[in-house]
RNA sequence: GGUGCCAUAGCUCAGUCGGUAGAGCAAUGGACUGAAAAUCCAUGUGUCCCUGGUUCGAAUCCAGGUGGCACCA
């Protein structure tokens, strides 16, 4: 049976080294579910890997869109679907690695089919939200999808305004699309998390935006600096160095502020984790415990 | 050495008339269905510098001590 293993982890703890490492093993490739490492105008702030490294392993959806393409998760779940269908005929194990959960679980589990919103009618709305503000926003909701105003988060503009958005749009309930089907994919899939103490995370963590600093960060925030407003560039490492340039921050504390949100990201990645049961947790030096564990699960059910 | 100011949460600070303390940030937990490194929700944390005094009652008033800062010598 094909295999996708699956390295997961908060960012800095080094997923990329591991992954790197069992592709070399297994003879395999890597695909990325980083949604910033997609982009090919942003490379030290994402932390892609080295393109010595991107040469000895093949990486995809790794610097293959720009900054002003569109792209949403339901894409990346078919791309990524065909290309893992694809390598399977002349690989296994495949390696998925990233630590952007939403775009993990749709490989795992799938993604309802829900229209992609019209650019026009997103602009209607937000405007009008805009001009209301976010009572009228869920009464709207209300009146257009009652199921859904019962669940949602009515704090929270951009599910009120997708949900809104959808119902306009379809004419139909969001929640007539929300079937919550896990998709059954033909390949058995293996987590593996990397974790690491919090103190030392956070450390590495802080020492990285420092290198990246030493990198560049700072010429590659001030090359987009003037698309600043674009969704793409609402990234950590991106959006503080902005706020220094438009004045609002001295460098050092929009130094201290990138990794104050990349600690966030961390742990708001760990939130995440908690709840899926079905990952193996290692340390990062645990290299020869995770290719056993992944070893015997692949003997497991053959 | 003298004078003045200050000492409260991990940090920066607020604290009214004397009634045993609260903001921001940090930290921590959670949610998550086409913007997801996004967006949103929730939660503490205390030898109020120390020792006495006044008072029914002191973070608050008084005295002394310790430490810091500023100015003068």
């Amino acid at each position: 049976m094909n295999t996708l293993i699956v390295v997961l982890g908060p960012t800095g703890v080094g997923k990329s080294e591991i992954s790197l490492h069992l592709a070399r093993y297994f003879h395999s490739e890597i695909i990325s579910a980083d949604s910033r490492q997609f982009f090919r105008e942003l490379s030290i702030g994402t932390a892609v890997p080295s393109p010595e490294d991107l040469k000895s392993v093949p990486h995809h959806f790794i610097q293959c869109r720009s900054i002003f393409d569109y792209y949403n998760v339901s894409e990346y779940e078919m791309e990524a679907l065909r290309l893992i269908d694809q390598l399977f005929q002349h690989k296994n194990p495949l390696i998925l690695t990233g630590g952007s959960m939403l775009y993990v679980d749709t490989i795992c589990k799938g993604i309802d089919d829900i229209p992609t919103v019209d650019p026009l009618m997103r602009d209607e709305v937000v405007n009008w939200y805009q001009q209301n503000g976010i009572e009228a926003l869920q009464k709207r909701l209300l009146e257009l999808d009652p199921d859904y105003y019962r669940i949602v988060d009515l704090n929270n503009p951009k599910r009120l305004l997708h949900a809104v958005e959808i119902c306009q749009m379809t004419g139909k309930s969001f929640t007539s699309f929300r079937k919550n089907t896990i998709r059954a994919r033909p390949f058995r899939i293996i987590k593996i998390g990397i974790n690491q103490n919090r103190e030392i995370l956070y450390q590495r963590i802080n020492e990285r935006v420092d290198r990246m600093m030493h990198s560049g960060l700072l010429d590659e925030a001030k090359a987009v600096y003037q698309h600043r407003q674009l969704n793409s560039l609402n990234t950590v490492g991106y959006k503080e160095l902005f706020s220094y340039l438009d004045g609002g921050c001295s460098l050092d504390e929009a130094i201290d502020l990138i990794k104050r949100n990349s600690r966030k990201y961390a742990r708001k990645q760990l939130t995440w984790f908690r709840r899926d049961l079905e990952i193996a947790w290692f340390e990062p030096d645990q290299l020869n415990e995770i290719i056993a564990c992944i070893n015997q699960k692949m003997l497991e059910d053959n």
